[in-house]
DNA sequence: GAGGTACGGGAAATCGATTTCCCACCTTCC
DNA sequence: GGAAGGTGGGAAATCGATTTCCCGTACCTC
């Protein structure tokens, strides 16, 4: 491995003054630096960031902790954070979760053994996810991203969902459905509480019944779970408000194998608005969460100054109701004009 | 920071026998060995894996660098390969190249500055990215996954695309399709290459005819693109072969929304088998690659002594053909099973 | 010309964990 | 009883980059 010492051995300086010169930290002698740049390109040295990282006791690095890389929601959340990170030169360590706090626990841990600078997380459990987030808080400046556990001391971005599920509710309302089932995951993190509180609010809001709500996962297989459970119980509500869009797709599959007409006969609405919602027959009406102004603002506060004197902060964005055609029919054809615009 | 040195003190022993305690090196006085975990305890010590890391010369780290974080193909592999790690006690630091080999060349210095003990690259351009991973081959032992780029020195573990395209030929032709159209990714890397290569020997080995066929990216964007331009051309094909499952993904959507009866009119099939495939009216026909076998071989490599006297090796995986309903209206419905058995 | 102040270079201390290297003590065996 | 061998603990060197501290030179100022 080519080190400092070698580098400033090449070019006739001392290692300080290499260093100096590659770190801009005090003006050095034109004539040595340029030495010092000749030698490095000659010899191809690179800076070893556990050294660097060891002394300075910084490593330009912060970890994210997802609760699964394969749901496309977090992907894009990933992606987000990920651009303006790097923009400023930041290094992103990723963690998966894989949906289980002892997982995530593990690797909460294996990021702050880096001497990670900042660390965002969107917590796999509001109960259980809360030790271990407590913990890291205490090491490094921690933004909750989406998702808050409870009680730990850190700021929050995340989505008003109340105003979501409403929007949701509202639009399948004013289409003339009053008879609505809500499948979704197990209250277990804060956003599904949050929604199933939300849908709750809105049936009494707008005088809509509701079905029992399902509560599964967020995942495919729960949709088709639950909706073979609507099919098959026979009478079928007007509409179904599926927690997100991946249990809508499983609603929607099973809805199209069955031979249902939606939006005809069962409307069926999603959250997230993945980008696999507008491939869906018919495309999927859903809530779309506004993934880069969440990562914009996480990423901000991650590099401001954390809490301050009044306790952690909460941030909250309006998601916005994209209409499609699993609600209304008549809903423009997903991507029609782009496609028509080329030759 | 609570550091070795304290936990040294409160335990009433040197730094030297903390270290051995922790790490097992050498037998201590079981006496001893309690006082240490016990002050480790106390004091919630973790070592620094930055000074740990520095003075081993190893990380138990490797990196990974990936084209696309959001294809849910590479999101497969990624978790398939993070598993694996994880249970042998590796962590995984992951790079998303964003399909441009210069940030995958940035990206690829940032990991090596980081010590990482392998790479797992699935690179982006078969030429683009030859120089960068050259140069991490040289310092890290490397094993390309996937693809490969032209000349670099490691290992491969892929998937025989001549045979997977093949099977998918036969399979369209057996059905009585003699007029194919093949929409796929400009031939930018290996599997694109390979699997347009695989389509032409297929046309000529099964006397099946060919349209001139489309080249894009492996995106839904261009599968719409593309099969709207098959649209508005007026004769369709009896069968559109896709290079990937995101682009016959696109591909079904603009069928669907011009009213094409698939497969009646046009049989349709994909690759890779993501999870989204089982979820399209129709449900996509597709090349399943073995994620879980490329992850198991490529880390074994990883964890080997790399590249022997003889050249890198090459380990090709034969996908498997999973037919549904796009190219034949009797396949069984998707998980259909699995849901009647429950209650 | 004496004294003061920048400026810029290098030697050495430092970050925290690991690993020599050395030494004291204890067995064991002739 | 003494030599040889083994065990286990600690002091100090080490990994590679950064930064403090110190010193010599140059430039001012009065």
């Amino acid at each position: 491995m080519v080190t400092m010492r070698d580098v400033a051995q090449a070019a006739g300086v001392s290692a300080a003054t290499v260093s100096r010169v590659l770190s801009g930290s005090r003006r050095v002698n034109p004539e040595l630096a340029a030495r010092v740049l000749a030698a490095q390109d000659e010899l191809g040295y690179r800076t070893n960031l556990l050294a660097s990282g060891l002394r300075r006791q910084r490593t330009d690095t912060v970890g994210m902790v997802v609760p699964q890389v394969g749901n496309p929601y977090f992907s894009a959340l990933m992606e987000a954070v990920g651009r303006r990170l790097q923009r400023v030169g930041i290094t992103v360590l990723l963690v998966d979760a894989e949906n289980d706090p002892d997982a995530e626990a593990e690797g909460l841990h294996r990021l702050l053994d880096r001497s990670i600078d900042g660390l965002l997380a969107v917590p796999v459990d509001e109960h259980a996810s809360t030790a271990a987030l407590t913990e890291a808080a205490e090491r490094v400046h921690l933004v909750q991203l989406d998702r808050a556990a409870e009680g730990v001391p850190a700021d929050l971005v995340a989505v008003d969902h109340l105003a979501g599920i409403r929007s949701a509710v509202d639009h399948l309302v004013a289409r003339g459905c009053s008879d609505l089932a809500f499948v979704s995951a197990e209250p277990r993190d804060s956003t599904a509480r949050e929604r199933a509180r939300a849908f709750d609010d809105a049936m009494r809001a707008t005088g809509a019944t509701a079905r029992a709500s399902a509560f599964g996962s967020y995942t495919v297989e729960w949709g088709r779970v639950a909706a073979t459970r609507l099919v098959e119980g026979g009478r079928l509500p007007q509409a179904i408000v599926c927690g997100n869009d991946l249990i809508a797709l499983g609603v929607l599959a099973v809805l199209g194998e069955a031979g249902v007409d939606v939006p005809g006969e069962v409307a069926v609405t999603g959250y997230d608005d993945i980008g696999f919602a507008t491939l869906t027959a018919p495309a999927l009406t859903t809530v779309r969460q506004p993934v880069d102004s969440l990562a914009e603002a996480a990423v901000d506060l991650l590099l401001g100054d954390g809490p301050g004197e009044d306790g952690p902060s909460v941030q909250r964005f309006v998601p916005k109701l994209i209409v499609r055609a699993s609600t209304d029919p008549s809903a423009p054809v997903p991507h029609r004009r782009r496609v028509q615009e080329r030759p």
